[in-house]
Order: C-alpha cells, then sequence, then structure tokens
DNA sequence: AGCACGCCGACT
DNA sequence: GTCGGCGTGCTC
C-alpha cells in the first residue's frame, strides 16, 4: 500500500486519542502541528487541532481533512504543554485542547466559509456600538422630578454608558427619554470597550519605591530570568504586604526581555480594583480573560495575545492557557486557594500545571500567597522552590486581635442562640455603637440546613442525593438540595408519620441573618452568599458596605476574600468547627486559611480590628495558630501530621470515582478498578514506594442527581508507581459498561 | 460529546 | 397501526 500524508488531529469529543485523517494536496505545505482544521466526523463537521503530521499508509477509513482555518493555529509549544498536561491527569488530548482555545460560535462551525471568516474579519471587524448618555450645558427651567438623582449623577460623571444607568437607577430608560426630550441629557454612540474591565478611567501609575524586602524579591526573580537559580518561587507576605508591587516588577522585568507573562488570581479575586492595579501599571498591554466576556471579546483577546500585540494575559485558572508569546513569567497569586484546581471535565490544577508551563518555556514561576499550601510549602522546604518572605504589612498597620470564643463555656447572648455567643453580641453592640461595621462569617447557605419531623424523628432528604434538603425562608419557604436543582415546598405534615411538628434545625445565613435584625433591630443588615448574589451583584453588596450603608454583612466564603472594606472593625467566625470536621486530610489546612484570610478582613482601615472565633474545639492546632498569625508555626506543625500519616506533599494521591444508577453495578465497577490497582501494587507492600490501595467505598455522598457514587483511592510515596496504578485504572475504565460512569482524579483536592 | 440504529409503550 | 423513549455503539 502507498504512503500518504497523513494528519492525527486532536478533537473536542472524549475519545482518548487523536483521529487520523488524510492531508489534501493543496493543504500539504500549510499545514503543521498546531494548526486548526475543519473536520468531517460521524457526518458532523468539527474543528480539531493537528498535534502530529506523518506520512504512512492510510488507515482504511480515513477520510480527508476539509479545510484549514488561517490564523488560529495554536501555538506549538503551548500545543507540547496540553500534550503533558493530558498525559498528566490522563484526560482527552481533545478535551484538553478545547482549554487553549477561543471559542468559536456553534453556528460558524458548520460552515466552513463562515469559520475562515471568523478568522480573518477578525482584524477589521466593526466594533459593537454602545450608548453614552451626556450631560448638556443646558440648566434645567423646569421641575425635572425623579429624574433629578439620575440628572445629579450624569453630571457627575460626564458621560456614562447608559447600561451603567440602568443599573443604577429603575427605569433609566425612560427618564434618559424624558431629560433629553427637556434637553438636558444627550445620548451619543460611541465605540463598546472591549472589556468591561476598562470602563472605569484609570490613571496610570508609577512603579512604587521598594521597600527592602521587596526590592531584594524583585532582585531574586529578576536574577532567575538569566536561568541559573532556581526558576520556582514561594512570595510569602500577608494581605497588604505589597505582592501585587512585586508581581507588577517582575512583569516589567519580563517585558524588558521580550518575555511574556500570565497571571492567575482565584476566581473571586478577578475584580475590577485588582484589575485595575495591572492595568495602572501596563495599560492596553493587559488582556483580562473574565467570564463575562462575549465570545467575540474572548476571541478578540486570544488573537491579540497569539499575535503578541498584549503580553501579559491575567485571568482565573483557565488563564494558564492562553496563548503568550514567548512566555516568561507564570504568576499564580494566592496559590493555595482551592479554585485552582478544576473540579469538572478536565480536573487540572492549574498552580502544579503553572510550574510545569513556566518550565517548559524556560521562565519563571511565581506562587504568591499569605498561607501557602503545604504542597507549595514543602517545595521550598526541599529546595524545589525559593523562598521570598515580605514580612509587614507595607504600610504601618497592625494584626488584629483574635479573640477564641470556647463555646463550651460561654453562653448564649440575649437571642438565646448559643451561635451567636454573649460575647459576640456585646462585640457586635460595641462596634455598632463606635460607628463601624461588621462581618459575620458562616459556611451554610439558607435558613435551616435540615428539616426533622419531632414526630418520628425523619429528617427530610433529598429524594435524588443522599443529603438533608436545606430550608430556604426566602421566595416562600423551600427545601432545597444544595447537589442538584432539586426544590420542594415545605411540607405542612410529615410525609412519613403525618404529624405537624416539623423542626427547623441548624443555622445557616438566612437565619442568622434574621436573628441579627431581631437583635440589633436599628442595624442594617446584608448578607452576601451564592443565594443573593450571583456575579457582579457581589461588587454591588461589597460597593454598599463600602458606602457605610451597611452595619453588619453575613456570608459564606464570599466575605473572606479580597476586597478592601476599611471601617470593618469586627469579624466574627460563627462556627470555626464546620470546616475542621470535613472528612478530608486538608480540612485544618483549610479551616486555618480561612481563618486567616477572614481575621485580614477586620481593621484594614486606621481602626485596629477585632476577630471572635466561636469554636467547641479551642485546642485544635489550627485555631490556634491562626489566632496567633503563626503561619509558619503552623505549617511546621501540618507538616509533622502529614508526613506521619503519609498524606501529600509526602505522598501523592489519585481518586477513581465511579457513579451509575445502578448501585451494583456502580459497586461492582469500583470492586473491578480496585481489582486492578492492587494487580499493578504488586509487590513489597512494606516498601517504601508501595502503592496504597482504599476501597472501593461509598463516596460520603453516597448518591447524588440518582447515581450511586463509589470511589477507590491510590496512594503512594512513589510517582512512578502511583502512575503505575492510575494507568491501570485509567484502562480498566475504558472496559467498564457504559451505563457506567467512571473518572481518576490525579491529585485530587476534593476527595468528597 | 453528538448522532445513528434499534427494539418496546401511548397516541395522532 | 405510527411517534418516540433512551440503551449501545461509533466516529479517522
Amino acid at each position: 500500500m502507498s504512503e500518504s500524508l497523513l494528519a492525527d488531529v486532536a478533537l473536542p469529543v472524549p475519545l482518548p486519542r487523536p483521529l487520523t485523517y488524510l492531508v489534501p494536496d493543496k493543504l500539504a505545505s500549510s499545514l503543521h502541528p498546531g494548526s486548526r482544521v475543519l473536520c468531517t466526523l460521524g457526518g458532523r463537521r468539527i474543528v480539531g487541532v493537528v498535534v502530529a503530521l506523518r506520512r504512512a499508509p492510510p488507515p482504511d477509513k480515513a477520510k480527508p481533512l476539509l479545510s484549514l482555518l488561517e490564523g488560529v493555529s495554536l501555538p506549538e509549544d503551548l500545543l507540547s504543554f496540553l500534550q503533558k498536561v493530558s498525559s498528566y491527569y490522563l484526560q482527552p488530548i481533545g478535551e484538553v485542547i478545547r482549554l487553549a482555545l477561543p471559542p468559536i460560535d456553534k453556528e460558524a462551525t458548520e460552515a466552513v466559509e463562515e469559520l475562515t471568516l471568523f478568522g480573518s474579519a477578525a482584524k477589521g471587524v466593526a466594533p459593537r456600538k454602545v450608548q453614552w448618555v451626556v450631560a448638556t450645558s443646558t440648566i434645567e427651567s423646569e421641575n425635572v422630578g425623579r429624574g433629578a438623582p439620575l440628572l445629579a449623577f450624569v453630571r457627575a460623571h460626564g458621560a456614562i454608558p447608559l447600561s451603567r444607568l440602568e443599573e443604577q437607577f429603575g427605569g433609566a430608560r425612560a427618564t434618559v427619554k424624558r431629560l433629553r426630550e427637556q434637553g438636558l441629557l444627550a445620548v451619543e454612540e460611541r465605540e463598546a470597550k472591549r472589556d468591561p474591565f476598562f470602563a472605569s478611567g484609570i490613571e496610570r501609575d508609577a512603579p512604587h519605591e521598594a521597600t527592602p524586602p521587596q526590592a531584594a524579591a524583585i532582585a531574586a526573580i529578576a536574577d532567575a530570568f538569566g536561568g541559573q537559580t532556581s526558576t520556582t518561587f514561594l512570595l510569602h507576605g500577608v494581605t497588604g504586604s505589597g505582592k501585587t508591587e512585586v508581581y507588577l516588577r517582575a512583569i516589567s522585568r519580563a517585558k524588558e526581555l521580550g518575555r511574556g507573562t500570565i497571571v492567575l488570581v482565584p476566581e473571586i479575586a478577578l475584580t475590577p480594583q485588582l484589575v485595575g492595579r495591572f492595568r495602572a501599571r501596563f495599560g492596553d498591554d493587559v488582556a483580562v480573560l473574565h467570564s463575562g466576556l462575549t465570545a467575540r471579546e474572548r476571541f478578540d483577546m486570544w488573537r491579540k495575545l497569539r499575535e503578541g500585540a498584549v503580553d501579559v494575559a491575567i485571568g482565573a485558572r483557565s488563564a494558564l492557557f492562553a496563548p503568550i508569546r514567548e512566555l516568561g513569567l507564570v504568576i499564580v497569586d494566592e496559590e493555595h486557594d482551592p479554585s485552582f484546581k478544576q473540579e469538572e471535565g478536565v480536573r487540572y490544577h492549574a498552580r502544579d500545571m503553572a510550574i510545569l508551563r513556566a518550565h517548559l518555556h524556560g521562565g519563571v514561576c511565581v506562587l504568591g500567597s499569605a498561607t501557602p499550601s503545604l504542597e507549595t510549602e514543602h517545595l521550598a522546604r526541599t529546595k524545589k522552590a525559593t523562598k521570598l518572605v515580605l514580612p509587614d504589612r507595607a504600610r504601618a498597620q497592625t494584626m488584629p486581635k483574635v479573640d477564641i470564643v470556647d463555646l463550651k463555656r460561654i453562653g448564649p447572648g440575649p437571642t438565646g442562640d448559643r451561635r451567636i455567643s454573649l460575647l459576640l453580641h456585646r462585640a457586635i453592640e460595641e462596634t455598632l455603637a463606635a460607628k463601624e461595621q461588621s462581618i459575620l462569617f458562616l459556611n451554610r447557605r439558607g435558613f435551616a440546613p435540615s428539616i426533622r419531623c419531632e414526630g418520628c424523628g425523619e429528617a427530610s432528604s433529598c429524594p435524588h442525593c443522599t443529603v438533608a434538603l436545606t430550608f430556604h425562608k426566602k421566595r416562600g419557604g423551600v427545601m432545597r438540595c444544595h447537589w442538584c436543582d432539586h426544590e420542594a415546598p415545605m411540607p405542612v405534615t410529615c410525609a412519613k408519620c403525618g404529624s405537624p411538628r416539623i423542626a427547623l434545625e441548624g443555622l445557616g445565613t438566612e437565619k442568622l441573618e434574621e436573628s441579627l435584625g431581631e437583635a440589633f433591630p436599628t442595624a442594617r443588615i446584608a448578607r452576601l452568599d451564592r443565594d443573593v448574589a450571583s456575579g457582579k451583584d457581589v461588587e454591588k453588596v461589597l460597593a454598599r458596605v463600602r458606602a457605610r450603608e451597611v452595619d453588619i454583612l453575613v456570608g459564606t466564603q464570599m466575605v473572606t476574600k479580597g476586597h478592601d472594606l476599611p471601617h470593618v472593625t469586627l469579624v466574627g467566625v460563627i462556627n470555626a468547627d464546620a470546616a475542621l470536621s470535613m472528612p478530608d486530610f486538608r480540612a485544618a489546612e483549610r479551616t486555618f486559611q480561612l481563618l486567616v484570610q477572614v481575621a485580614g478582613r477586620a481593621g484594614r482601615g486606621d481602626t485596629p480590628g477585632r476577630v471572635l472565633v466561636q469554636t467547641y474545639d479551642p485546642e485544635h492546632h489550627a485555631i490556634r495558630f491562626a489566632t496567633k498569625h503563626d503561619v509558619q508555626g503552623f505549617l511546621d506543625r501540618e507538616l509533622v501530621d502529614r508526613r506521619e500519616l503519609l498524606y501529600p506533599p509526602f505522598s501523592r494521591m489519585a481518586l477513581a470515582r465511579v457513579d451509575a444508577v445502578d448501585e451494583r453495578e456502580a459497586q461492582l465497577a469500583a470492586e473491578e478498578l480496585a481489582r486492578v490497582a492492587r494487580a499493578a501494587a504488586r509487590g513489597d507492600p512494606d516498601a517504601a514506594d508501595s502503592l496504597d490501595v482504599r476501597g472501593p467505598a461509598a463516596a460520603p455522598i453516597a448518591r447524588v442527581r440518582n447515581r450511586f457514587r463509589f470511589r477507590v483511592m491510590l496512594r503512594s510515596a512513589s510517582r512512578e508507581k502511583l502512575r503505575q496504578g492510575t494507568l491501570a485504572v485509567h484502562a480498566a475504565i475504558a472496559r467498564l459498561p457504559r451505563t457506567v460512569r467512571a473518572a481518576i482524579d490525579v491529585d485530587p483536592v476534593n476527595l468528597l
């Protein structure tokens, strides 16, 4: 058989390997690895990425490629990084590549012409028009009535997008129309900024004078660009210690050397304030990759980066795959943040892969944190990373005073609820009296986390999942499952025994908000959790807090991150034990990080802050070290625990997750995976590099969305040994019946 | 992931 | 008698 030119193409479908296509003569000279090509796949048309070109006898079924998409190829260095990611996490290459591709409209993929157009049209495409409202110089002669505040607002700003007014004023469109008819306002069309983060006018700033520790950190990183010293850094410094300035200088240095930068931040930290600092230093030369971008905007950003027109990309996790030219620096801010682990689809850890990507490009990786992960601390202690310390808050501020409230000994305050202890109650009172703000942190949404019949003791659980239903008072009082979309009305009588005595158990943010309202009737209280705040609503609530329209802010995780709230002087942690009791070896680490972070919310202005941590377990090391702000002490102690129990970073883990509608089928499949893993583990079980296989065991939440879940855990101190096990399990998954879903999570973070 | 093909219930 | 449920199998 004669040989032909073939292309192995990764397709955005969960196929385990690339498929092979014939290369038509007219494409032969223009294709290269990374090229994006239109292919046929089972009668459909689909865009894939060429991963290899070779000359060989074609497979029987090989079909020709349809066309090449110009101007949108993946850089080869990025492609080889993606192949490493695919191989490390045992995820289909097509799925991994998809992480790095700009979106292309679904309709567009249906027509070659459109696709190629999409590529070339991007350059000269007419920018979207946006309506701006402008104040005229006319002075009102008649009464403008309810339009007055809007008019004043526009005058204060000079000009403002109509969409911004709509966010701020009810019926803005009608009001503007009326004022326009009176000649007080004008509306003009302006070119849309490519990016909402750009909208706020930003003044350029110059580098700040570096403190000596900052200067030392900057020098160390700058030296590393030479390539002789270690290329991974742990930048350890508390909030306000000036990590951002170090990042900015490092980026400048990279730029001088013609190298680009990727900055990864936790999802929730990607705010206009943070982006503002990068914009202020680098202006338009920063691509902000955030979830609010349209497909078009995302595509434009991707292109600019690909062409080298912009050489800094900032974004959450997925910005790791930005097509930066000459990548020289990857920064991971708040590197300990769990949001860097993707928990669905391709389960990768952006921090771990950031180190890899920087390494592949011969670049530098900077991991910044006030509370480093044990993994990163371990890297530093084993000299695989260099630790740089920024000791003090750059602006002279003292650490807030942290007090523990032992709930075993301190009784409830006037509310009668022991979760608002007397001490906390008094502290809130004092803070209100001083006209300062309080934040109360409680990691439970809803009103009551469970609902139980007092007649028979039966708790309401989700019909599709083995979890209790949470009572939500808002929206008329419903029971909701936090794991699936199930929602049911609150029953009047018990479904099992008919008793009308149904009790609400536990405390959620809704209930806390309500209790506080009763206890402090004059206080203005706001709540911040996933139920009240979807997306940009978070900023709205925080803006109200900043404007001092709120006295007490109640919320979940969301209140702990970022955000300068200068008038907050009291932070209350309602229940520090919640995170500690998780069945997870990282429970202590999580709790410690959370407490330090939440404590950092107190006293950031010129008033010293105070933190009250309520707990039933005041002796726990996570709580003790957090109250002393003793990060090194915690890390020392926790590393000892991890070493003893052979948990990461002293071992590596992989978790095989299996689920199926049929419980028995799921269990059998999990048993098969465990058997395969144990077969791969054969050898001396006492050897230091032995592979430890646990399970199968039912997942802590045994059923979710009507599927029963089992898990098999693999663990070894040896990467190679673990790899043997995961490869064997990976192969076995392909042989399972189709009704069973199974996946491997390499280096799992969430063990549920 | 789609999309086909293929065997068993309530409807124009 | 058909329309359609989603089980299972394949895609170069």
